[in-house]
DNA sequence: ATTTACCCTACATT
DNA sequence: AAATGTAGGGTAA
């Protein structure tokens, strides 16, 4: 084992499906590396690897922290089972989970889902994940680990101190003044995070709505993914196509419309539902 | 409440 | 082969 590393045992009584879980559209910060993959357990990189009973970390953090942080990623401590028969009840979506039966939700810190998803508008996943790589290296932290440098987030701060210019030479095209101006706003702490998160989900999404390049769909994934907020419903183009299609939802009905059904319908799982019908609607079209 | 323009990329079609 | 068209995890005017 390379030096200074801690390596961590996970046994896992749940199905779970790095690839789908990793590269579903959640988070867009991991590499696949030989039989494991290589991402963030928020500034600390993490390689992450199944094993027969469950998953294997290995990590530059105190043993205490890299499992605390890996059950937080995983969100481990969420009783899968419950959630799932729960939400078995509902045909559609109890197919979308028997074909990914280990795709799990993802928790990530607020200010990377927040960049995440300002620079995720319009654009498709391996696109997104490019804009996120450009912005590390040329803004982000660098660390070493497993022979190679890797750069952390940028911090708003990094972000802010770029420039709108700069932004827009990564290819971030019409966001790089979004992200950069809701960058300022939070390193001059004339907006906060860390706030939110004692909010009411309703309260919190009206404060990221205020901020640049917020609209309804960016919002919800910074409260369901950067929140842990699983009554979000993040309503995107897959999602509408999914409830028209396979619920019969009028096609002209409004974002509002669709989220305020789904939640009626899901309540406090509107999040996991959401998940299981995007990632399930979505793998249906590429493979045609 | 609806429509439109916005920056950029990948891929299909002509 | 180069040009044109289209769709893509949306937001703000």
């Amino acid at each position: 084992m390379a030096q200074g590393l801690t390596c961590i045992r996970v046994p896992l009584d749940t199905p779970l499906d790095l690839e789908a879980t990793l590269f579903s559209g959640q988070d867009f910060r991991w590499d696949r590396e030989g039989d494991g993959y290589v991402g963030w357990l928020g500034d600390a990189p993490v390689l992450l690897q199944r094993a027969p009973s469950g998953l294997v970390a290995l990590t530059s953090l105190p043993e205490g922290e890299a499992h605390a942080r890996l059950r937080r990623f995983l969100r481990l401590d969420d009783d899968l089972d419950a959630i799932r028969t729960a939400l078995a009840g509902d045909g559609v979506l109890a197919r979308c989970m028997a074909s990914w039966p280990g795709l799990r939700l993802v928790r990530l810190e607020p200010w990377p889902a927040l960049a995440f998803f300002l620079c995720s508008q319009h654009a498709p996943i391996p696109r997104i994940t490019r804009m996120l790589n450009a912005l590390a290296q040329a803004l982000g932290e660098p660390v070493v680990f497993l022979g190679r440098e890797r750069w952390r987030f940028p911090t708003p701060t990094a972000i802010a101190g770029a420039g709108p210019e700069r932004l827009a030479a990564l290819r971030l095209g019409y966001r790089a003044e979004y992200l950069w101006r809701t960058a300022c706003l939070l390193a001059q702490g004339r907006a906060h995070l860390d706030v939110l998160a004692s909010l009411p989900t309703e309260e919190a999404r009206r404060r990221l709505l205020a901020l640049p390049g917020v609209g309804e769909k960016v919002a919800d994934c910074v409260l369901l993914l950067g929140f842990g907020r699983t009554d979000a419903f993040p309503v995107d183009r897959w999602v509408r196509r999914a409830l028209v299609e396979w619920y019969g939802l009028p096609p002209p009905y409004t974002e509002r419309r669709l989220r305020a059904w789904a939640q009626e319908r899901w309540g406090s799982l509107a999040g996991y539902a959401q998940l299981y019908l995007f990632h399930h609607r979505r793998t249906v079209h590429l493979l045609q």
